[in-house]
DNA sequence: CAAATGTATGAATAAAATTTCATATGAACA
DNA sequence: TGTTCATATGAAATTTTATTCATACATTTG
């Protein structure tokens, strides 16, 4: 599932899997664009692609990609509306997060 | 500095530039090596590279890569004991990111 | 049903990040 | 000084991620 050295990463309180893990979410949210959406989501609660798109001016397909991925790793979840389909933030974590180190001074 | 859109994501609190120096730090940190890397420095203030290496049973020249990028960007520091040299945790806030991950329940 | 709208998908490409390997540098020590 | 130990560095090879573009799919509406 991931990189992962030969013989690996025994040692402290965090197991190799989870570090994987954690690694696995900080990856898929270490994006400017990604990094917009938990922000948009985070104060909307939900959203249609487009609105998205619009508000970041990001185009639809690349969008597309980023929220199927981000869907994918289960940090987003998404509902058909219609046309349209709403995305919200699942793993509503990665707020906290991106506030901790937004809140870095030296930033 | 980092992939942004033609005419970027104006919007929300955390402005455009915030944005991606928060992307930066977590790509940064987004790694399976590179997390333990932060688990061992945040439990032991400084360690030599050769410390660092047998620990994690990482390559010498595959981690020296990672620690020069992590210092690069500000997340490490390093000082020269000898023939020795070693890394200390700069920006302490990047446990509470992995922390934060790392309790969620699900993961 | 045909056209329009909103979104997804897949293939091709481009750009980054990771890993490996060979070699350089710098400090210590015989 | 020459050798050894600890670490860095740089270039190639590899792997992963991001972007673009064309097109498909589903839903609504005329």
């Amino acid at each position: 599932m991931s990189t992962s050295p030969a013989a690996p990463l025994v040692d402290m309180g965090l197991s190799i899997e989870k570090m994987e893990k954690v690694a696995f979410i900080l990856k898929t949210t270490a994006h400017p664009t990604r990094i917009a959406i938990v922000q948009l989501l985070a104060a909307h609660d939900s959203l249609s692609v487009s609105d998205i798109s619009e508000r970041l001016n990001v185009e639809q397909s690349l969008l597309s990609h980023h929220l199927a991925g981000m869907r994918l790793k289960g940090i987003l979840s998404s509902t058909r509306d219609g046309k349209n389909i709403n995305y919200a933030l699942k793993m509503r974590e990665v707020i906290d997060v991106i506030q901790c180190l937004a809140g870095c001074t030296f930033l």
